[in-house]
RNA sequence: CUCGUCGCAGGC
């Protein structure tokens, strides 16, 4: 079983959800893992609606769900398309009972997709663990729902609480600023990055482009992409909108065209 | 052997 399941996972973690599938229907035998890791490979595949269809055979089977599921449906359900709220109240009632720092992290992280951030803030009350990613989600989901002034206070009480935060709790923190135009407190949360050496990756360093950008300093975007080595699609989308913003749209084509040259192809 | 948190733009 364990070989089967590993090379199940194996072409769903490469994308192929077919042969997956296959390996899966002629197993000799399946466990828990199994049913776990197909309805895993459909939901990182972006396949919300058959990690659905598995569990629900799953279920029919007589296998009993256990946490590493619940996260899996709780990730489908997230990057779903659609949903209907009763298959919302079904999968919450049960992540509800789990009692598991993971599976209300996932759960919180729901509620803040689809808006109901009032809810994503009771179930992080709850969790009496709490841990750096809890933190993420929540200061996360504030600044998502375009609520930077809680992101920031949260901010204040993670650090109060003695919590060390790490590139991903920044990245929120950034995005907090741009969304309020604060210059000085987005200077303030880059310097709070250099002193406490947090990790500067693509993801943080577009974040700091587009705050530059949106508080009315484009030279420190322009900076800050020119020391950018390894350029993606949404580090170019933000230097182009950063210079549009500031009416440069000749500049910007000059950007747009140059995006080829790196490789990267434009959305 | 399977599991939770992050950026730009666009669409609506």
């Amino acid at each position: 079983v364990v070989s089967w399941n590993t090379l199940m996972s194996a072409y769903a973690k490469a994308g192929d959800m077919g042969v997956a599938q296959e390996l899966f229907d002629g197993m000799p035998e399946r466990n828990l893992v199994s049913w776990n890791a197909l309805i895993a490979g459909y939901a990182q595949n972006g396949q919300s609606e058959k990690a659905f269809s598995i569990f629900s055979q799953m279920l029919a089977s007589g296998a009993r769900p256990d946490n590493t599921t619940l996260l899996s449906i709780l990730s489908a359900c997230t990057h779903a398309h659609s949903l209907d709220d009763s298959m919302v109240e079904q999968i919450t009632s049960l992540a509800r009972s789990a009692n598991s720092v993971s599976v209300s992290t996932a759960l919180l992280n729901l509620y803040a997709k689809i808006g109901r951030i009032k809810e994503a803030k009771e179930i992080f009350d709850r969790i009496p663990e709490k841990d750096l990613v809890t933190w993420n989600a929540m200061i996360a989901a504030y600044s998502q729902n375009r609520r930077p002034v809680e992101a920031i206070e949260l901010f204040r009480v993670m650090q109060a609480m003695g919590f060390k935060p790490d590139s991903i709790t920044m990245v929120s923190l950034i995005g907090s600023c741009s969304q309020m135009g604060a210059l000085g407190l987005g200077e303030w949360v880059h310097a709070y990055i250099r002193k406490n050496s947090i990790e500067l990756d693509v993801y943080l360093i577009t974040a700091l482009i587009d705050m530059y950008a949106k508080c009315g300093n484009l030279d420190r975007s322009h900076l800050l992409f020119s020391e950018l080595h390894w350029k993606d699609l949404a580090s170019w989308n933000a230097m182009i909108n950063a210079l549009a913003i500031h009416g440069k749209g000749d500049e910007a084509l000059k950007i747009f065209s140059s995006m080829d040259l790196d490789g990267v192809l434009p959305n």
